[in-house]
DNA sequence: AATTCTCTTTTGAATTGTTCTAAAGTGTTG
DNA sequence: CAACACTTTAGAACAATTCAAAAGAGAATT
């Protein structure tokens, strides 16, 4: 790794924990870790198993329960959103802002596709005393 | 019950045993009970736990396992579709045709949105080989 | 109606994904 | 660095679903 990549990593990290540190979470190795793993890149998509692996194989030491605890308090912070496209399994989008997916079915993967991209009109009122919380579209493709 | 009354769930449960053989399926007494509970009224929501409750109140004797099976079944044979509105359980409509949800997350109630409400505008292609399965669109609520 | 064949159902165990619990560990504050 | 509150951990517990093997039941044939 060059001199370069090692700073920008140190920064990444730095900045990670200011993030969790905003989201009034303490800055504890395992979230720190966590955190690291999953705001390095954008739109990253995960499940609780695969973020547990990749920590793992990065040689960061943290447990399932924690994996499971951090995604939802970053969920609950809104520093991630929760992603409903499988009865079975819970994936995490640390893209928050206003977005839709792509879901293959055959191997679950996601992905992300641009908020102004999709147009949905003519969302019926909900039912009295009902607002709406959130529209989630989810186009599930497999293969032609 | 009128003699009307006793007449018409006749029918219904013939109709029903129709159903079940026109999807290649063997008419067997449980899968006539279950496509009875299911059919006898449009836009069925259900999830195998509750049709399960649903059949031991109707005094029909079935197992959860089979419950599960004909559900599975059924989607294959087209007679229901699975709607993914929750990781953790999964719901069955007896409504085929294209439509969407209101969801309400605080007790897991599903509702109808017919078809022709919602627009669904500039859906992207899929990535290279991939084809559009189908398109879901779920209108979370809860209370105001 | 009895026989045979194949498909179904059942029960209970097994799996999978997730949550809970109690004990041990670690940031933070004074 | 002592004290406290919050976290992590391992493993048990749980919920939804699937699986496997044996018993049961339609369908076709005699």
């Amino acid at each position: 790794m060059s001199a370069t990549r090692k700073k920008q990593a140190k920064e990444h990290l730095e900045s990670t924990g200011a993030k969790v540190r905003a989201a009034g979470l303490r800055p504890t190795r395992q979230r720190i870790a966590l955190a690291g793993l999953l705001f390095r890149e954008e739109d990253c998509h995960v499940t609780a198993e695969a973020l547990h692996e990749e920590a793992a194989k990065a040689g960061v030491r943290v447990s399932l329960a924690t994996v499971y605890n951090t995604l939802h308090q970053f969920t609950q912070a809104g520093l991630l959103k929760e992603v409903v496209v499988d009865s079975g399994r819970a994936y995490f989008d640390t893209n928050i802002g206003d977005h839709q997916h792509f879901y293959v079915e055959e191997n679950g993967e996601l992905i992300d596709i641009p908020g102004e991209t999709i147009g949905v009109s003519n969302v019926p009122t909900p039912p009295k005393g009902m607002a709406v919380d959130r529209v989630d579209v989810v186009v599930r493709i497999k293969r032609a």
